[in-house]
This record gives structure tokens, C-alpha cells and sequence, in this order.
DNA sequence: CCAATCCCGTACATCTGTGTTCGGTTTTCG
DNA sequence: CGAAAACCGAACACAGATGTACGGGATTGG
């Protein structure tokens, strides 16, 4: 009994902890490129037979969900960095100033989660972030400095919205992303903040 | 030469004219439902045996493209008939609580179109809407009461992309209809009115 | 009324992608 | 080293959708 048969479902093999990185990393990237990207592609992207991917992810449902999940973890260390104390206002430009890149960067993977995936999933997974801007809308509003004649909800959803469309055009070709940037930052500023001063 | 066989390709017979109705109309409410509806089932809510409609609509493609260009007409015809004249706000919450509603009830249609149509087709039929859009847009700030330091295709982007924002909204339950027409004409407005005055 | 035209259903042919099975080979790790 | 575990490729089964072929039957319109 030097390894104890208990419940311990015993540590993954070398290789395998290999290939379910390179699995999700190659998914990653060829989601991130083409929401429909095939489960064939992708296993060859991760240099590992398709069969064997099918071992580690028993549909692509499971993948396209652990991408996501990776991929939104990932952008929450990133964003959870962001200094949102401050000027309310001041604080959502520095905060949609960087999560507009993070938007761009993973709205292909995104499309592919929203057609894979139930609803409630992916709400749940975006929850961190919703939660992150709402509590920042909060506090603005509760100061004064931001807009508080809509929903909350709905300011919310407008700037993931425009966060959106910003990549979009970006990707359309329509704006540089500097422009963009720039855009959409006053945009969202010119929505959130209250006009009443 | 009663008929001259001159090019002419003949007038449609009166059962083919019903049928391709019916097809359109049962493409246009199947397809607003769910954007991938399949030709079995347009065809059987037509009334109309798979391989009819294939006779009239080659392919799904043309089909797609033949509903989407008629929404695109009809929106069209009842969108022109909205007073953009006298102040440049007031035409635009104007043009916005009457455009929200159409891309509230077509949305899926153009989600269809975008999966199944080239982008170029795409842009070209919502190209009298954008302009319609554009026009009262670049007159607003040439009277100096819209916004001019943003690039005008952002700026009529922004507004389509809330008003398909709202109608998701809608869709999903966090929004009633009233609401949401209050919270995507305010929240233009914002964005569009020059704060400077 | 009758010929041309169109419709219908069935069946067939593809195509694409998902998921599974199998036997042989390689890798890991004690 | 050697057994357990994992990998591999090829082949198979299946499902859903698109598109095609055909022959008998119904409508239309002159």
C-alpha cells in the first residue's frame, strides 16, 4: 500500500497533462480565428490525433466550453489589475480602455461559446466581469457622477455592446485600433456619465 | 406572332406566382423565429412540396437573399415615411423609436442573411438605411447640434448595434418593449448631441 | 378541352462533421 | 526493464442538411 487505492483517481501521465494543454491551446487559437474551426482541425493544430482528443473532451461542447473558460479566466487577471478606485468616470475609461482589447481579441471565441453552449452557461462565466463593471457603474451612480435614470443592467449592456463594435469595425477594417479605442471610450463615457453634471 | 417568342421569357403562370408568395412569406416568419429554419421546413409551411421550392430558389442561399431583400424593402417604405425635418435630436429619436422596432422584429432574418450571404450583399442592402441614417447624422452636425468629433460611420454604427442590443434585451426578458425604446433613445442621444451645446 | 407547364412524393446521391471501435505502437513511470 | 496507460490512424456508424432525378398526377390558360 504505498499509493493508496483510495479514492485518489491517481495524478494525470506526463503526456497527457502535454496534450490537453496543447488541446486547449490550439483551440484557443483557431476558435479565437474561426468560431466554427472542426475538432479535426484543432486536434492537428495540437499535433494529437483526433481520436485522442475525443479522450480528454467527450464532445466539442466540453471543449469549446473550456477554451472559454480558460480564455475568461486568463481576462480576468488581467482586468481584476485595473484600478478602478478614482474619478467613477475616470475609472471606466481605464477599465473599457483595456477591456475593449481583451473584447477584441476573444469575440471569435465568444461566438463560437454562444453557439455551442446554453445561455446560462455563458451568463454565468461572464458573471466576474458584469459583476466588475456593475459595481463600478454602482458606486459612480451612487456618487452622482454617473447617469442613474436607466437601468443598470442596461449601461452595462451598452458597453459590452460598444466594446463590440468597436472590435468589428476594427476587424471590418473600418477603424484602426487607436481609433477605436478612442471612440469607443467616449462613447461609453458620453452614455454613462450623468449630464446633470 | 400573337406573342412574340422575342426574348420574352413568358409571364409566370398564376399557381407559380402563389407559390413563390407563399415560399417568401413562410421564409420570412420561419426564418425570423430561427435563422437556420431548413428548406424542408419553409417549404411544408408554404404548403409546398422540398423540391418545389427548390424549382424557384436554387439554392438556400438565393432564398435567404430573396426574403432578406424584401424585409429590407418593406423596412424601407415605412421608415421613409418618418419626418427626419426640424431638429436634428428630435428626427433622430424619431428615426430611432420607429428603426428599433423593425430591427427588433427582423433581427433574426439578418442574422440569417449574415451566415449565408457574402458580406458585400450584405452592406449593399442595408445601404439605403445607413444612408437614411448617415444623411439626418451629417445634417445634425453641420447644424452643429450632433456630435462631430467622432467619425460619422461610428457614430451610425453605435446606433444600430443599441438598437439590436435593446431588442436582445427584449428577447431575453430583461427589458419590456417600453423600456427598452425609452433606454435605446435616451442612451443615442447621448451619444449623438453635441455636450457642447 | 387538351397540351404545356408545374407540382408532388419518393428515392437517391453527396457532403460535412461528430462520435466510436479496434488493433497495433509508443510513452511513461515505478 | 516491463506493465499500465495513453497515443495513433484508419475505418465505421450516424445524423442532418443540401441538392438531384424521375414518373405520375393536377392546374393553368389558350
Amino acid at each position: 500500500m504505498t499509493t493508496p487505492p483510495k479514492s485518489q483517481p491517481r495524478a494525470p501521465r506526463a503526456d497527457v497533462r502535454r496534450n490537453v494543454a496543447a488541446i486547449l491551446a490550439a483551440g484557443e487559437e483557431l476558435l479565437a480565428r474561426d468560431p466554427e474551426a472542426t475538432m479535426s482541425a484543432i486536434a492537428s493544430a495540437a499535433g494529437v490525433g483526433r481520436v485522442t482528443l475525443y479522450a480528454h473532451f467527450p464532445s466539442r461542447a466540453e471543449l469549446v466550453e473550456a477554451v472559454f473558460r480558460r480564455v475568461v479566466t486568463e481576462a480576468a487577471e488581467s482586468l481584476d489589475a485595473i484600478d478602478v478606485s478614482g474619478d467613477a468616470a475616470d475609472a471606466l475609461a481605464r477599465l473599457v480602455g483595456s477591456g475593449w482589447q481583451v473584447v477584441h481579441r476573444f469575440r471569435s471565441i465568444l461566438a463560437a461559446a454562444e453557439r455551442e453552449l446554453s445561455p446560462e452557461v455563458i451568463r454565468d462565466l461572464h458573471d466576474p466581469h458584469l459583476a466588475r463593471l456593475a459595481a463600478l457603474l454602482e458606486r459612480g451612480r451612487a456618487e452622482g457622477r454617473l447617469r442613474s435614470d436607466l437601468p443598470l443592467d442596461w449601461l452595462a449592456t451598452t458597453c459590452f455592446t460598444l466594446m463590440h463594435a468597436a472590435a468589428a469595425e476594427v476587424v471590418a477594417g473600418r477603424l484602426t485600433a487607436a481609433d477605436a479605442e478612442h471612440a469607443v471610450v467616449s462613447t461609453i463615457l458620453a452614455v454613462c456619465v450623468d449630464p446633470a453634471r
